[in-house]
DNA sequence: CTTACATTCATTGTATACAAACAGAGTGAC
DNA sequence: GTCACTCTGTTTGTATACAATGAATGTAAG
């Protein structure tokens, strides 16, 4: 599905501003691609909330800071269900899982800081590694759709704090944390240190909006 | 969106059953359009979770007792938090709808028995209409889309439950049970209200599956 | 000067033709 | 008889042409 990742990315990293209209003949340009597949991808990005649609044409969705905050309530929601159930359903080879995306979320820390090597992506996919492998020791998998769609918004705000060695190393002692509760197979406490987490994520997030305060500015226009 | 309604309604009736592959063309051709709309339709079914795609072509997706029991978990989780939210936010205007649907409901409980004017498809969207109050009293807009999904699929088992008087009235009873505790801003009632209304419905199309037991019947083929 | 209407242009929605990919049947070798 | 390979047919993926629909601009009347 590379249209769509490549829209997504465009998203992600700015490229593609909030409110930005997205015309499919300027996409389909840029892509080298015909109209079929742009219509395709701009529609599976509406369904997961990257974008809307007007009475004609889609735009780069905007967010504005209660977007934020509410979707990250969801988010909470759905990913503390997932830690409890994780808790309770974790298999050994789960548990593995977990303890490798931890491995490597300290090696790709240690790489960041020392070599430049890693990457922020490469930190993020980690990251990602290791909420997905408690998703998946939940053993429901009908979970990874729903947090899907909560976790790629607050992407668009990549927040500084993926770039600050505390806050890396901070995040890794949550999953820590985390990872001993699912051992133990101590189902509330698993839920609240997911809880904690991602709110923590969250008031980074929120903060950071609050300095570059982009929530009202005007729409880039494409030409 | 008629040709997604279509097939949605389609599958939901049973006309298209569990594992039924859907062939562009055969739908083109039912649907009287062409392929393009098709397409269309038929992704967004299946980020609804209506179907699954194979390397090649989609078929009408199977869903497991277990995918029911999980599924319902989950709605019972994001529609017991849209409760509580509503405790604490709704507005006196989001309280009226709410008795306004209970009003119908019950009108239409009435109407169904006695003169059977009323159908299934009237209580079900009556039904729709207080859960979806609730969920706009929350105040919390992103919670729409996660429910929509986590909803539409216990309805290919429209059970017996919704033919039946008396678990009509006791649904209508739980509807007020919630509606006070919303009234009253009791956050925890309004949740374990709506968490007890949920999993009595879930049993209910377990208890379904149950008698009909159609887990294991082979795809009907087309042609 | 403002409003209402009409004409034009940009962009989306739909149909269709063609290319590519996969599944299944048939054929041949071992 | 079985395995592997090729060939054929069906079905999806992509490009493109055409139709339909809004938006915007210009024009004329009040």
């Amino acid at each position: 599905m590379t249209v769509y990742e490549s829209i997504k990315r465009s998203i992600l990293h700015g490229e593609f501003p909030p409110k930005m209209r997205l015309t499919e003949e300027f996409l389909a340009n840029k892509l080298e691609t015909s109209r079929t597949p742009i219509r395709e991808a701009l529609k599976q990005l509406e369904s997961e909330g990257l974008t809307v649609s007007m009475k004609r044409g889609v735009r780069v969705r905007h967010f504005t800071k209660k977007d934020i905050q509410q979707i990250y309530d969801l988010r909470t929601l759905l990913e503390g269900y997932a830690a409890a159930q994780a808790a309770i359903h974790r298999t050994e080879a789960d548990l593995e899982n977990m303890r490798l995306a931890n491995e490597s979320y300290d090696n790709a820390i240690d790489n960041y800081i020392q070599t430049g090597e890693t990457t922020i992506e490469d930190i993020l996919d980690i990251n990602h590694q290791f909420h997905n492998a408690v998703i998946h020791a939940s053993q429901n998998p009908h979970i990874y759709s729903h947090i899907t769609k909560v976790v790629v918004v607050p992407l668009i705000f990549r927040s500084f704090y993926w770039f600050n060695e505390e806050q890396l190393r901070h995040s890794l002692e949550a999953h820590k944390t985390l990872l001993k509760a699912i051992e133990e197979q101590d189902m509330e406490r698993a839920r609240v240190a997911m809880h904690e987490h991602i709110y923590h994520g969250r008031d980074e997030v929120l903060k950071q909006m609050d300095t570059i305060d982009e929530q009202y500015s005007p729409a880039k226009e494409i030409q």
